[in-house]
DNA sequence: TTTCCTTGACACAATCCGTATCAACCCATA
DNA sequence: TATGGGTTGATACGGATTGTGTCAAGGAAA
């Protein structure tokens, strides 16, 4: 429970399961819901990959929780030769995105499936528009600033 | 209990509108761009605007399903002087949409708050934004057409 | 080898949702 | 005005869902 345990564990899983870095995340579905401008002073934890039981001690999770999830198609953690998850932190936010909308909101997991699929739409149709918009500047700033606004009136947990 | 009962009191509250149609299920044409609340002083000429039962035999669905609805906030019939609620085509066609969000979707009740809340969030960011670019007739079609995108791309039913 | 860890499957407790029930009140009709 | 049926708010119950726990079997690393 310690946090040193957790780190200890962690950085001694990433020595050995880890041998890819960043390159190997093309998790970039998974981002696309996070607005430019997240702040990123708060990362704890070292960026890497991890196996779900130190997945699920980062996050204060069940692992079978987790791997209802991935069942659910919610997330989709890559994998190593032996078939075992790799969690980034793409991975680790999304879950904490997810365990908000399900424990402070309420809702269940197929309202969690639907809210993902709205944000992902949401962020999708606002690049295309702003990328329609390529010669109207004016008109870029409006859609950027009213579509950020947007996603502020979801209350969306930046940083959880 | 009785059917004649229920269609009696119906044909009193909502005039000569289809009072011999239960299996009626395209009711969003009948009142479309009519406000329901308007104050005609006189309930028996309004039209289109049901009890709990009549709205209930209408939807297929149990009264306490639509007062829990309403308790939860999904909806908000309109009342009589005695406090009795009156469900307008509007609140028919919500319901709709709660129904298939919850039955269809399997959404909870939190998630189908949640996805009402952002449809409305949705839709006001859209004419904010149509607002605001009104000298740029180019930008508002772009915006009209990709947000019609968005809003299909929920797969939400139109005449629900 | 030994010792973890992961995997899939099944099962359980807690919670949610729609429905049912109840007494009290309201409304339309005679 | 009197009456009977419908509505209201509150509460309670059965079925379904969700997160968690447990189990055996197999793989990876020291």
């Amino acid at each position: 429970m310690s946090q040193e345990q957790k780190l200890r564990i962690q950085s001694k899983l990433q020595g050995q399961v880890a041998p890819s870095r960043p390159e190997n995340t093309d998790l970039s579905t998974v981002t696309e819901g996070q607005n430019p401008n997240t702040p990123r002073g708060q990362t704890i934890e070292v960026e890497g990959v991890y196996i779900i039981s130190v997945a699920a001690r980062i996050l204060d999770m069940h692992p079978q929780t987790l791997r209802k999830y991935e069942r659910l198609g919610l997330i989709n953690p890559g994998r190593t030769i032996g078939m075992l998850r790799l969690y980034s932190t793409e991975d680790i936010k999304k879950v904490r995105l997810i365990r908000y909308l399900s424990d402070e909101l309420g809702l269940n997991l197929a309202g969690v499936q639907f809210a993902l699929a709205a944000f992902d739409n949401m962020s999708a149709i606002k690049h295309r528009i702003i990328s329609r918009l390529e010669g109207i500047p004016s008109a870029q700033q409006v859609v950027q600033e009213e579509m950020d606004l947007l996603f502020e009136s979801l209350n969306l947990p930046v940083n959880r």
